[in-house]
DNA sequence: GTTGACTCCGTACTTGACTACGGTTCTAAG
DNA sequence: CTTAGAACCGTAGTCAAGTACGGAGTCAAC
């Protein structure tokens, strides 16, 4: 109760999607299809817009909605060993992704410095600090 | 003269993309199209490598290629204050995300900890890490 | 000097993630 | 009790990012 009265339009609004987009992830079974109460309309709570918050944000750090459904299992708290072998999995993918993005940053900071020198000529190194091997 | 002999089949190899792809970004204007020698076939370097791997591990990290075509032409080091004023919106991008991976790191550590002690219970907090409205 | 692997090019198809459409059903306000 | 604005539902369309295809040209090796 409390806040459990959001439609699915409220629902959309407040996480900034289309009410589309909710029907979407319900399909892909990456949200639960809240039950009709006697062939009327489905209510929404906190926990639903936290969860399409956080499939967003999750798609901007650029995994994909079968990632973010595993992601997603994680926090079900099932499977303790089985879990746990996804969770270093992902773990270790998102430690790559931050290798990369301070990478990224630093080229970024460095790039600009060298404007902030008013110098005519100001590259940056992000492409050689982003494109190695390992 | 030295590595400046790739073919593009050698190139997409080297960059664990498909041939096509290459050519897609080509026509995008993401990959300069070498001069092709007297009615011949056009040869790559190793700076043409590196720029196909920047732009996967850009898209790693959720950036589109529209993005990833901003990015690059930072590096080119033209039109200083537009260059600072894009490279200061993308750093203040690259900062957001860093701090949701972030937040997503400390989550998959606590639930891989959690799965340690061996309890039956092991849910994470990942999402409410990462739903806020910040 | 032919053959087999590869390149070139345009066009068409596919996939993931939505987004729109249109007809029907609710449901709250007047 | 009507009625305007949602919600419901299935199906179809869109867009980004490839991926595949097919015919013609190139080139190195045999």
């Amino acid at each position: 109760m409390g806040a459990e009265d959001m439609t699915i339009g409220r629902l959309a609004q407040a996480a900034e999607v289309n009410v589309e987009t909710i029907r979407y992830y319900q399909r892909l079974g990456l949200l639960p299809t809240p039950p009709r109460g006697y062939g009327a309309i489905r209510r929404y709570g906190p926990q639903d817009l936290k969860r399409v918050r956080f499939i967003k944000r999750a798609q901007r750090l650029g995994f994909s909605l079968e990632e973010i459904e595993h992601l997603l299992k994680l926090s079900a708290g099932e499977h303790c060993a089985e879990t746990k072998a996804l969770a270093e999995q992902k773990l270790r993918l998102v430690e790559e992704k931050l290798a990369d993005l301070q990478a990224m940053e630093a080229s970024l900071k460095t790039l600009i410095q060298a404007c902030g020198t008013g110098r005519s000529g100001c590259g940056c190194p992000i492409i050689d600090n982003l494109s190695g091997e390992a």
